[in-house]
DNA sequence: TATGAATGAGTGTTCATTCAT
DNA sequence: CATGAATGAACACTCATTCAT
């Protein structure tokens, strides 16, 4: 790789840092090339050196947001550790990217209407990907009998839909840090899974 | 009241229903003056008559729905039943809500964007108090020690996010029906809550 | 005339008084046929009875005060009083127009614009006669020698002039009164004219 | 200052000047943002470019007219001058913009109305300086007792009002020429202040 | 590469006007 | 006579997108 790709490439992740800066502020369709561009200190016209149209820079927003959370998921899958070990890291992963990251990491409402055709079903791949390692710890633990459960599946949804939801009225000043939060969240799983 | 006012509330009622519609399609933001109008073979400029302006239409779009929501919730609510009938109730109620009416019913995020101030400070109460029955079911399984859980408002939290995100994954074509769906999140909330 | 003609006449009247008001205070351009039947507690749709369009009713306006000011200036016309005499009452008068009656006196910026054809060529016809009557005293003064001036029809228009810019300016809590100020301009017409 | 940005400045100077010949055409409500673009071979989008919102632009018209005839006029306020000199050639600048300017220069009806807070407490400011101009040059008269006149701010006032008036009857074409009309008017301003 | 500048389609909103009842 | 209701043209404003330099 030459030396200018590298540095086109170094730009483009700086510019979509900025963007997920943005768009977890005021979401996909409150976010604005010009808001975008000004973060760092360009100009809107730029942006489309580097991306195609803001529908491309938003796909790409949430795909690098959710291929880190994966990347981090994984780290949690491992032979030695029991299946409510690995669980228990996966849910304080979860909530970690889930308050904050927000929009970005919000398995968005309505994606079809951000995302075009290609990008949706990319998306969908990675969310089917970032789910499966859910389901795969289930099943090991249903394997090994630590969990009893008959639809691991609507399990799964159930606890994703509980963690995504924290954002909604997760608190940085509240009651309960957001550590006490993750351990409160992983009893409830494991009690929910056995 | 006269007949006259009747068939202007009536009218109202229909544009809402049309404008729960078009915002269950599009979201607030994507739904148009234009688009609901039409869909009433009505002209945009007519809704001003009824609607002061779009913010006013999309809250009254919430506050209704949400306000039937409400409604449904209390007649499950009463003395003869237990707190895990009443429970498995409102799971039915309120998954039903949320698949049937989405956006609108979606307990939305960033709502301080759609809403003005004294609109989400409505918004904001009529929630509390929908939450509220909620607790006020899994307070009376505590007493009556049907219920063990620590974290009540947790768990409530938790069980609400659970079931709204069922919107995003639900497929009336799937492999299970919205009932078989309703059945195995009412088993999930109560081994959750004993 | 019947009965309801009589009527009619005094409705027509009434929605005259109030158009007065609204526009005196937001301009011709700003009142609103809203706001000036609502003043009636009527609605709007009804105005369309008893006046062609707007158009028609700004005119009315227009002319009702118009003609209303000429007639009392000609009041101030006579045999026995003296041109300055007869000039300073017509002063006050004016003044009160000037002050009382706001944008409807206005002898207003872009006539063209606000009314159509026919109604200008009514307008510049009630104005002319209006100022006839200043210049008809300004001769007699002209004529007794108690005037001398070289350019009456100037002097004339210098005169309304400064007392139509009066209402930028007049403040009812101001250093000085109304009164006060119509005795200061009489002189300085005065002094303009001699 | 760079080559672009003088560019830009030019470019906001003719649209500036466009504004002022629309405004000065149907006034500021009438004046579209559609037209004023228009009148540039340029479509109204771009004037965003360069003006927050229409009534930014309309203020800066205000304020670039109302600057100017400020700049002329204190060209005519010097040491060697007498007080008359000096009012008879501010009396000309003045009746120059009245007539050449027309609604922008106008002191307008309503200045509340077309302006918000801050860009009317501007606008205020440069007016008093304007007025404050004549004020001065009169106080001077008045200590080298050449004016001898009671009130002289009603007087200030009483002559601007007169100058002002001069573009609801001016026409080109008339009996008198402009210079003319400059001349009596002076004239009639001493003969006043005298 | 980056930018300044321009564009045009879209959107909410206002308001005079019309008309059936 | 009066009204409720509907209309449509007009207008300010936003923003993604384009492109010459």
């Amino acid at each position: 790789m030459k030396l200018s790709e590298k540095k086109s490439l170094k730009k483009k992740e700086q510019i979509l840092l900025s963007a997920v800066k943005i768009v977890n502020r005021h979401g996909y369709d409150g976010a604005t090339m010009e808001e975008i561009a000004a973060e760092l200190l360009m100009t809107k016209g730029s942006l489309y050196y580097y991306f195609k149209n803001k529908g491309d820079l938003m796909y790409q927003c949430h795909n690098l947001i959710l291929s880190k959370a994966i990347d981090e998921l994984k780290e949690h899958i491992n032979e030695e550790d029991s299946a409510e070990e690995m669980l228990r890291n996966m849910i304080i992963t979860h909530i970690d990217f889930a308050i904050e990251e927000q929009e970005t990491f919000n398995l968005i409402t309505r994606p079809y209407h951000t995302f075009n055709k290609e990008q949706l079903q990319e998306v969908l791949k990675l969310r089917k990907n970032y789910s499966g390692l859910f389901d795969q710890v289930i099943e090991k633990g249903l394997s090994s009998k630590a969990f009893k459960i008959k639809e691991p599946i609507i399990a799964r949804m159930f606890m994703l839909g509980s963690m995504n939801w924290i954002q909604q009225w997760y608190n940085p000043d509240g009651r309960l840090s957001k550590k006490e939060l993750q351990k409160i969240f992983g009893d409830y799983m494991i009690k929910l899974l056995k």
